[in-house]
DNA sequence: TATGAATGAGGTTTCATTCAT
DNA sequence: AATGAATGAAACCTCATTCAT
């Protein structure tokens, strides 16, 4: 079990640093100090290894969303809730975040089931319907508004990571960020 | 000329559809109708091959940008015009406009120098500078600004394509989102 | 390590006949039995199995001259005993013998670092050292008498390779050998 | 006329630099001067070029070494001009002295016709020829005197090469190789 | 005579994957 | 479960040579 852990530990900062093309197995298998055998002992083929490391990420996202959040929140603080702490979550994890991007962008996301997927982005997608209907936010196309929930996040993140300033400030950031965000979903009368 | 076109014209298909690494250079010669070592008496490497299908795919964006408006033109239209015009251009060159993405999330991106960088983005860079200054947009860092225009073509694209609607209600989601981005981004007393 | 050796005999047979860049790996590694990238699981480059081959060569020449030689040999025995072992050990081993001549006109020769250069010159340094201090052999810098004495190897065998003559004949030339360069390098009153 | 002196003094810098396989084509005419068309218009092929060269610095160490010498010198002194002008002449050419020992251990040197060879070395067999029948040089076959001369003077040279000495230095070694080699070959009662 | 874009065979090297231990 | 030598297909790239201008 250890090993696995290392494995991904490795695959990730390579693949973040050189791509999942320029990062060999043999070297994945160096970094995480085990034989290279080893690799393929516990992923048939690198393509599961770098689909469970995503899994695994997403999940690990996830976990801690469910974690700050609770069923019974009301919709508006539970929307800045998850909106800022995907966000703090983003900046002290950011290869991991910046795995998620590559990944999604790549060929490989094509193997992902719709199912997998929709699980993913389930409880926004529930947030945002739910607000919809209550006329919290506005009367758009719920995916319209989670590809711009999405895109924001990532608008956001990039912003913080380029203009590289102190944590007060990468505070700030997100929250002027929330309040635009917020300002462009929510309903207006 | 016409050939290192071809090779161009190649490469960006075949790079869209399998992914940079998922393409042979003997692939993208044998679809350009050239041999193989033409495509490197060209382009020195693969990789400089990539990189210049990236500038070229940003130069003629650029360009067509600055074709559909004129310096003289009033911020708030332009911002329009601009905006519109950029998403009217990357649904009609889709393959092109998936490929700045793909390019941007790799890690060939970082040998783009940052002169490069600020040159793409100059255009949208002086409009938001000067809105920010007249008041007609918010009082936000610029980079910010322009961080959060970049995501929203790309969320609002994102929609677009995945929900597949008829050419008139791209039309319509366009303009659903420029009203929202407008809204987002244009100062409010 | 079974391969490695069958490696090296392959290439050693291979780049006497062909040289070095007329010789693909991919020949080397068919007529080693083994598989291409076999090669280069324990030769990272080509260029590395080049200089291993030569390094392995040296070593053996020299391993079989420490063999036949004592420490507590006088001076002009041992002189003539390693001159005429030398020589016919490269008649028995042709092809090595060749293999170290092209080496080290080739620019791959300064690869090889000085200190390996001086370990493999070492015994005759030595010996010739010696023989001048005591005077057996001429007062003349010890680099040039060792210049000279390795050139003369050089010459005499050259000689024999080309004139072809018997196994008797062979020993005698070497014997005449022997007796010129001797006669060249002791010292006279 | 003037384009082939070019090519072939690129040619030899590069040769002896990177050797004959380690310098492209282009390489050559590139540094030359001219277009990549332009060598193969006046050498037919590589191969060409490389022999050229060979003959033409073989030719114009002939031609120096019969400027200075004459057919009706006395045999002694004759020898001692020829040995010592031949290190002088390598001295002050010693890319072209080291090209001749390349090509001389290449493979390409079985291209050289056995006319060719013996005219090359004729003038010294003669000068063996005639000093053995004068009972000036030993009653040894000539062909082994002839190769013992050749790999002296490599060896005299290289000794020089490698302790690098002043001017002066230099011409003393040659003076002393020079006695040494003489009282190796001459005739002793 | 000179050019340089174009060619394509062939070379070196990489790398995911297997398998005997 | 773990190893690491072995594999061989396939990738990138080089380069001598040709040819239309």
């Amino acid at each position: 079990m250890e090993k696995k852990q290392q494995i991904l530990a490795a695959a990730l900062a390579l693949f973040v640093e050189f791509g999942f093309h320029g990062t060999p197995t043999a070297k994945v298998a160096q970094d995480a100090g085990v034989a290279n055998g080893t690799l393929f002992h516990h992923y048939k083929t690198k393509d599961e290894l770098v689909v469970n490391l995503y899994n695994s990420v997403k999940e690990e996202l996830a976990a801690y969303l469910s974690e700050i959040t609770h069923e019974s929140d009301f919709i508006t603080p539970k929307f800045k809730n998850i909106f800022t702490h995907t966000l703090y979550w983003a900046l002290q994890n950011r290869a991991k975040f910046y795995y998620i991007r590559q990944f999604e962008v790549s060929p490989h996301y094509a193997k992902i089931s719709a199912d997998t997927i929709e699980k993913h982005g389930a409880i926004m997608n529930q947030l945002i319907t739910e607000g919809v209907k209550k006329k919290l936010l506005q009367t758009r196309p719920v995916d319209l508004m989670l590809s711009l929930y999405n895109s924001n996040i990532f608008g956001i993140y990039q912003y913080i990571i380029n203009s590289k300033p102190e944590p007060e400030e990468q505070q700030a950031a997100v929250l002027a960020g929330y309040e635009m965000v917020w300002d462009m979903l929510r309903y207006k009368g």
